[in-house]
DNA sequence: TTGAAAGCGCTAACAG
DNA sequence: CTGTTAGCGCTTTCAA
């Protein structure tokens, strides 16, 4: 039986170095193409297959992030997984994307994910964490850094939903409508969060503050997808307390109203005026005003945060709360 | 960068040699009851586990299915990626993201993806590969599917783009429409495909055979983004030759002409209509008439087939060609 | 872009 | 029973 072969013989049959012959493996775009197609042919000519063990071993880190995220479509959150995406491609590190479908799958990621070695660093999106698993976390040394949700000892990329609610209710009283409304999502799983009834909260409770009304028959926390919030929004409008303006708890709910509007034959913002928030990238497009949580900017600023967390232990836990404001459009 | 606990870690903590440990590990009789009990509390302190044992696990837990795609945040890309990661997430595959900035890197990944044995199996999204770099994947072993371009010997998913622009040019015929223009992506990247022009192949000559006109100045390769489309549709609709409808390479092309209708005080489809192509979410969102190249279903069928691929060596070379269809919407 | 050299974490002789 | 030491095959500085 003969040997298996090893870099040091693919790298004589090539004529290079053993270094070289690694870094075609780890980061084959440092290696003049020359040398590279030298170095494929003498793998292959020697059947060469690394010893998973011996890099495993050597290995100083794996160069890998993970993203731990609820698996959803929502535009805002595939803007965020993608910003975190496009931070991490100037890097040398790799993404690994785990999706949660279920409550017991995320228990089970997080179990596991610390104790055996695949990333340096995870980030977990809009996920809640116990205790015990954030300790374990840190038992293992396992760096992580939470979005969209915060934990006390974990750094972590947040906003203050509550204020964003306010800040809607604000922005809405001072363009001078005075009768309101407001969808949301509603009935989220358990292991979700509940920014949209903060958000909500927050509005309500500003409005009322300033002596206005908020009647139950102008809200509406229905299930996700635009179908649902149409016709939330329809009931809305038609009811006889019909507001003359909406805060949508995200954009596409707002989008919604666009749409339910444009199916009624009102006018926006004369007829019916909207706010939504996240400002994605589609609030743009149709113009919708919106409350801007920066879904790009904290993607890069949740992987930077990690980062230092990989390349110093002893690095402070941060909190990072990023201010809202109003994107002003033509739906207010 | 955060440490795990090694063998010395404990040994210097439980006062023995590294020997010892090990030992411990592997023919714990030989070692002395005390200094097995001080070496197993601080293994415990610790929280040691065996890194060689660590990755051994990890292989075990799952199996790793990587994508190679062009680093691009366009929705369409964006969607069928995540639709990749919802097919991966109720299996036990990890996913790997390796996006591609360059011809270089895109060479560096194919030559190297084969040999490092770091995953089992990959899909590659819209790149296009070599001849010898099919082989290479062959003759490691690793299993590929490739998406949105096609390969002998290979299995694929793909679409007929130029049955697509064919597609869009009859449909906008049937809707009565007489006079035309097109807006597309034009100079992308020698390593990327060519989409966009066989769109175009298929919708200009069904026009010409049809007897209909498609005029230069009607017509605009621009570069991504949103400006430069709103930007060349002002352009189009500003001529003498100003056409009736447009068919957008892509939605987001398309959202660009109803951005540019919207600004120049035009009524979409009344003063200008547009057909869009991929049917991303925010075509349905915003009422764009579009042909659908199932996105979604796409990259659930990618993941089916791969693993198919990874199960059984000798399954049978497939190519899966989804059939397009039009999706009536209100731009038409 | 490359190579020399110093490890990586662990096992396995070999002494003691 | 225990420690010293030499590797395993690969990665990773650091210079050149």
């Amino acid at each position: 039986m003969a040997k298996k072969a090893t870099i040091y013989d693919v790298a004589s049959l090539a004529g290079v170095s053993i270094t070289t012959v690694s870094r075609v493996l780890n980061s084959p775009g440092q290696v003049a193409v020359l040398s590279r197609k030298k170095i494929v042919a003498a793998m292959k000519e020697l059947n060469f297959v690394p010893k998973a063990e011996a890099s495993a071993r050597a290995r100083k880190d794996f160069k890998r992030i993970g993203i731990l995220s609820p698996f959803s479509t929502a535009p805002s959150f595939v803007q965020r997984i993608r910003s975190i995406a496009g931070a991490l491609s100037v890097t040398d590190y790799e993404l690994i994307t785990y999706s949660v479908a279920s409550e017991e799958q995320l228990a089970g990621y997080l179990s596991m994910l610390p104790v055996s070695n695949r990333i340096d660093g995870l980030i977990i999106l809009a996920l809640p964490v116990k205790e015990e698993e954030i300790q374990l976390f840190k038992d293992y040394n396992l760096p992580i850094v939470m979005v969209e949700i915060s934990h006390p000892n974990v750094s972590s990329i947040e906003i203050d939903n509550f204020a964003g609610g306010k800040l809607a209710a604000e922005y809405l009283l001072s363009r001078g409508y005075k009768t309101f409304g407001f969808i949301g999502e509603g009935g989220q799983p358990a292991y979700s969060l509940h920014a949209t009834e903060m958000r909500f909260d927050g509005y309500r409770s500003t409005l009322l503050k300033k002596g206005m009304d908020l009647p139950e028959s102008n809200v509406s926390f229905h299930e996700y997808g635009m179908d649902h919030s149409v016709e939330s929004v329809k009931r809305i409008l038609s009811g006889s307390g019909k507001p003359e303006a909406i805060f949508a708890a995200s954009d596409l709910q707002a989008v919604g109203v666009v749409k339910a509007a444009r199916e009624m034959g009102l006018e926006v913002p004369d007829d019916i005026a909207v706010i939504g928030f996240d400002d994605i990238d589609l609030a743009d497009y149709m113009g919708i005003t919106t409350i801007n949580q920066f879904l790009n900017q904290s993607g890069k600023t949740a992987v930077e945060l990690l980062i230092e967390h990989m390349k110093d232990p002893l690095c402070a836990v941060k909190n990072i709360s990023f201010q809202l404001n109003v994107i002003e459009r033509y739906s207010t």
